[in-house]
DNA sequence: GAAAAAATCGTCCAAATCGATCAAATCGTC
DNA sequence: GACGATTTGATCGATTTGGACGATTTTTTC
């Protein structure tokens, strides 16, 4: 994952000449370092975020060390997710990384990739099998895959700059660790900087690092996941009244999951329920855009 | 710390030729000392140098890292831990990141990282405060930071080449994620190929994913983790009854966690008991050494 | 301690890359 | 379509890189 590549090895994986790769190194829009002696190299995290951010794709995966990738070109969007879900369920790390960064290579979304084949999968998962032990086993195999793609595309997506911050996290007895992470790392793709608190984090948790914090240093949004809810009045008032807390100070509060239907939510300025990450993108996305302003 | 690498160490771990590092020693672009009877050596702390004063990164740590033997607790070792803790309190994912891959890098094992710095301060979070909302908070933040640091420690130690497979997780009624992925990472430090089914696993989850499956496509290792138990009897019986089932197929079972002096289990050949880290990576050693012959 | 195996030496050379230059292609505008 | 501005792709001699070689040193093994 972590290779050197020369100007012409990423040149020819995108197609494009090595005259032009070097200009767009030497004109910074690509990260290189260079040998003792001179020479360009490089890392294929740079490689890769180069890529994303100048919307080319890779028509040579092996010219820079990446495994080949079968012809999902051609795949419809039906059949990408049918195949996904086939490699999930056979626990092919290798191949749900590749159809997945890939994606992620070409330009798509992390919170299209959540909304489209990674919940589809997941949801399948879920509802196909019981509560058996095999079932158990590929739903548990399957999250650590796709936990280690998202991870590795927050990786890819992090930039220096930070233009907004947030916190957030799943709720009391939501044991589910990827929506909150899909949602971190959406954060992180638009330039924010987040801090997940993860799984099983009560709303007062939410609160140390939102209201309680001083003035300066509070975020600027809050996220809540909810998978699974345990006691929907309660939560429902316990987050009303975060929500009107959070709208004194100034913080915007949005929450979504799979769930979030069972809550009774009244309508409030500040806080947002989102019922697919697109909601949770496009929120990061104006915060981004107002910050940079 | 005063421990030397040859050229081709050196350009293992930068990716450049073995050439050329010879070259730039002779340049005196890097620092050598000669043997006796001529060949190069190059001390960590001038390598280390070298890689930032030319900005190279640094590509496979392993190659200029000694899996160093017990944690050696020096002066420097006490305080690197304190401010480890000090930035896992504060939430200073960078300064973290920094610390811990750093380390990674100058070639720290994870299993040192696990049993040392990290283990030390999160052990210190959970007991210093109690289960208010703020400590949950500190705890969580914490939590999720050491996650994307081993995440990422994973992926830098990702090969190719996989000499033995692996799978494992956390029990049942067991929520934490962070042991069950150190382990996991371990197994890949070493070249193996892990399956980590993560927190709140239960053993016949477990026999899915080995006993269960066909003969070639067995994995050579289980780990178990357990750092919270709450039948510390019927959980005992479950382990040895999988353990037992385990040793007729010849697979090894390795357990371990907080809790683990809680379980009562009878001395087996395949099932090893390790109060530490450093226990699965010996064994991941030796599994990766006997896979290569 | 000697023999065998592995690593490194210095040297050589083909291939890759450098920076610079220039013609061709592309774009935006009239 | 014409035209200036910009981007792209190709080419050049000079330099750097990476792999190969037999000879030597270091490490491992018995």
């Amino acid at each position: 994952m972590n290779k050197l590549v020369s100007p012409k090895d990423l040149a020819l994986a995108i197609g494009m000449s090595e005259s032009s790769l070097k200009r767009w190194a030497d004109r910074g829009l690509l990260k290189v370092t260079r040998t003792a002696g001179g020479h360009r190299r490089i890392s294929i995290k740079d490689a890769l975020s180069f890529v994303r951010n100048k919307r080319l794709s890779i028509l040579a995966p092996d010219a820079i060390g990446l495994p080949t990738r079968a012809a999902q070109l051609d795949l419809d969007e039906v059949s990408f997710n049918e195949c996904l879900l086939e490699q999930l369920v056979a626990g092919k790390k290798e191949d749900v990384w590749q159809m997945l960064i890939g994606r992620f290579l070409e330009g798509a979304s992390i919170a299209e990739l959540g909304d489209g084949p990674i919940k589809s999968a997941l949801k399948e998962i879920g509802a196909k099998w019981g509560h058996e032990a095999d079932a158990i086993f590929i739903e548990h195999r399957a999250t650590d895959i796709c936990l280690q793609v998202v991870q590795q595309m927050r990786v890819l997506a992090t930039t220096d700059a930070k233009s907004f911050r947030a916190t957030g996290g799943a709720v009391e007895d939501d044991p589910y660790l990827l929506p909150s992470m899909l949602v971190a790392s959406i954060i992180v793709e638009h330039g924010g900087d987040a801090t997940n608190l993860g799984p099983n984090t009560p709303i007062d948790v939410l609160r140390i690092d939102s209201i309680q914090r001083p003035p300066e240093t509070r975020p600027e949004l809050v996220w809540i996941s909810a998978s699974i809810i345990k006691d929907p009045v309660k939560l429902s008032s316990q987050v009303m009244a975060f929500a009107e807390e959070c709208g004194r100070v100034g913080i915007n509060v949005a929450i979504g999951g799979r769930d979030i239907g069972q809550l009774s939510l009244d309508e409030m300025p500040n806080l947002s329920v989102h019922t697919s990450l697109a909601g949770f993108d496009n929120q990061a996305r104006q915060l981004a855009s107002s910050n940079k302003a």
